[in-house]
RNA sequence: GCUGCUGUAGCUCAGUGGUAGAGCACUUCCUUGGUAAGGAAGAGGCCAUGGGUUCAAUCCCCAUCAGCAGCUCCA
């Protein structure tokens, strides 16, 4: 699953930008040209402030624009201050830009005049025969094909915001640049309410909910990359993994157990080591013989279907497992829960004939679909196509597209087309969500396999008797926990929904005599599976309402003499001041309705 | 892994070349309170780890580990 960032790169936010970037307002210029004016704006404020410095790229990406820069002395989060007060004094001095078409050769000698390497090396990239252009203002210019704004004096608000390293040209080999994000927009208020949504962001942030509500940890001392999930979180994962159990063998699945280490032979058939084996932690002898710690599920799986023969009778066959895996991560990458080095998959794998393998995919798109409308999120899928590299006859690769797309008419889902983005084992579906913050991850997928039967040389006995190769659908609905549930403490805020929340009710005695009231309640909850808190500890009840709110509790009940007498309770939802008082009873059964329902509201 | 930054109490963070502080949390006592912080006292730190520089290092330098913003790569 991948994170679209506030500063993600253009060609992942081709479709959220263009959005926002039809010209309006009387402006005679789309958002996107603003931004990459401003990111020239910037380049020519840092020239100024740093002579020596070298330019790379500087494009306008979804929430603003970057400019990569070669400078001898690393920046520091104050000089993004100084270069924007000089911002705004070259846009005040130097307004107009200008465009220049020049020969190859007059750019080249420009460039050279200036010492600007990455920009001559940016020159030979673009193809013989276009045309190629110089935008300047002032004394400033830059080789770039536009468009821009025409004047830098127009009324625009913007903001630099981080500094970070960035490989020149993306690539990891060659040397690496400063980079500085920042953003622009049309209107002062835009601005300030993007700004807000960066502070909302980071409010929200997993990391920082997971410390704040005793989630999860981390620790240095047990390794980079293993989450340690704390009894709240743990609740979240048990309900919500008993809920993905409950689907799965409503549709058929089965679930099944496979162990964690495995020879290394078998990964060796699998292709694993082969075309994996960078992923994957070193072996290690067990008496003679080499042993690997698993990256994927998908032989262990192998081995339990291959024990038997099966009949066209059997299939399809539908294994599922809560399967954890552990992959190499470079230390960089890793990220709280969402990018880790142990992980649990909702792995499963569908044993087919071709000839289901359209309504089995059906069948996932309709799971997929259940699944991640119960937590509220939208979604796109994204039928991934044969890439370059590919095993299978392009036959069968047909065929599977196929499936892939009628599966999708079945449901009635719209695909968009990622040509070429299929695996090297077959084609699949992606489903990208939309968080409540309007982020987009990569989360579900369905990934049609030719490779593992053939490796494995695992058939069925078709009905005309003849030995044929069943078809593998890989499938992760949620993904891996670790990532599907860190993505949610953002999604929800820490305000998880009842079904799945970590305390669902508090009990709050008013004083010490109610305790035995609340108590009793306490244990009528606790006896129906609800995860329930009496704070029946000495202190105030002030108090205890205040770390109730605080770890999002969606219930708190408080009872004093009036309530133990008449046997009703005092509601207070989360997220209101206001208190309803009602039956026990009454409240029993709204928080059934609510549980069973799986309701993402309180009421 | 790479570039830059960071590591001080459970949490959030001050601070200093002469062995440390705040708020919250925690403990104890007082307070028995009807809906967002009652009062008092107390405990808690090898200042990430290992080297160096120095009479002296939590502070300066180097390395390691971990974290943060990104890049590259991914569930």
């Amino acid at each position: 699953m991948r994170r679209t960032r506030p500063w993600e790169d253009p060609r992942e936010g081709v479709n959220a930008m263009s959005a926002q970037d039809a010209p309006r307002d009387g402006e005679p210029f789309p958002l996107s040209t603003l931004r990459h004016s401003v990111s020239h704006l910037m380049a020519s404020a840092v020239q100024k402030l740093y002579p020596g410095v070298k330019f790379g790229f500087g494009p306008a990406i979804e929430h603003g624009f970057y400019y990569d820069l070669d400078l001898p002395e690393p920046l520091e989060e104050k000089d993004l201050r100084a270069i924007e007060k000089e911002m705004e004094r070259v846009a005040k001095r130097s307004p107009q830009m200008v465009c220049e078409t020049v020969t190859r050769d007059e750019a080249r000698r420009r460039l050279e005049a200036k010492n600007q390497t990455y920009k001559l090396e940016a020159l030979e990239l673009i193809p013989q025969g276009e045309a190629i252009t110089v935008y300047r203002h002032g004394d400033w210019e830059d080789l770039c094909e536009g468009p821009h704004v025409d004047r830098l004096d127009r009324k625009f608000h913007f903001k630099l915001l981080n500094i970070a390293g960035a490989y020149w040209r993306g690539d990891e080999k060659r040397p690496m640049l400063q980079r500085i994000y920042g953003t622009a927009f049309w209107s002062k208020d835009e601005l300030d309410q993007h700004l807000k949504w960066l502070e909302e962001v980071k409010l929200r942030d997993h990391r920082k909910l997971g410390t704040e509500l005793d989630l999860f940890s981390t620790h240095g001392d047990a390794g980079a990359g293993f989450v340690f999930w704390h009894p709240h979180l743990g609740a979240v994962r048990r309900a919500i993994e008993e809920f993905m159990y409950q689907e799965q063998v409503r549709r058929g699945y089965e679930f099944v157990y496979t162990p964690h280490v495995l020879r290394e032979d078998l990964f060796k058939t699998s292709g694993h080591l082969e075309n994996y084996g960078e992923m994957m932690y070193e072996g290690f002898g067990i008496e003679t013989t080499r042993y690997r710690v698993k990256p994927m599920n998908c032989p262990g799986h192998v081995m339990i279907y291959a024990t038997r023969a099966h009949s066209y009778r059997d299939l399809p066959l539908r294994m599922a497992e809560l399967g954890t895996v552990y992959r190499f991560e470079r230390s960089g990458v890793l990220h709280g829960m969402m990018r880790v080095r142990g992980f649990t998959q909702d792995d499963s794998h569908i044993f087919c004939t071709p000839d289901q393998l359209e309504t089995e995919i059906a069948g996932v798109v309709e799971l997929v679909d259940t699944v991640l409308r119960t937590f509220g999120y939208t979604y796109t899928a994204y039928l991934a196509t044969r890439p370059e590299k590919a095993i299978g006859s392009p036959e069968i690769w047909e065929r599977a597209t196929k499936a892939l797309r009628g599966a999708a008419e079945l449901r009635q889902l719209p695909l968009e087309l990622d040509e070429g983005g299929g695996a090297f084992y077959g084609p699949k579906i992606d489903f990208k969500i939309k968080d409540s913050l309007g982020r987009e991850w990569q989360m579900s997928t369905v990934q049609c396999d030719f490779n593992l039967p053939e490796r494995f040389d695992i058939h069925f006995t078709d009905s005309d008797g003849q030995q044929k190769r069943p078809i593998m659908v890989h499938r992760a609905i949620l993904g891996s926990m670790e990532r599907f549930i860190g993505g949610l403490i953002e999604h929800f805020a820490g305000k998880f929904p009842l079904w799945c929340a970590p305390k669902q009710v508090a009990l709050i005695p008013i004083r010490e005599e109610h305790t035995a009231y609340c108590k009793k309640l306490e244990h009528e909850l606790r006896q129906d599976l609800y995860r329930v808190d009496c704070m029946d500890a000495p202190g105030h009840m002030n108090n205890k309402i205040k770390e109730a709110q605080h770890f999002q509790i969606p219930f708190m009940l408080i009872a004093g003499e009036r309530e133990a007498a008449e046997g009703t309770v005092a509601v207070r939802r989360r997220g209101t001041r206001e208190q309803q008082v009602m039956p026990f009873s009454e409240f029993k059964a709204l928080l059934d309705r609510l549980r069973k329902t799986r309701s993402l509201e309180l009421v």
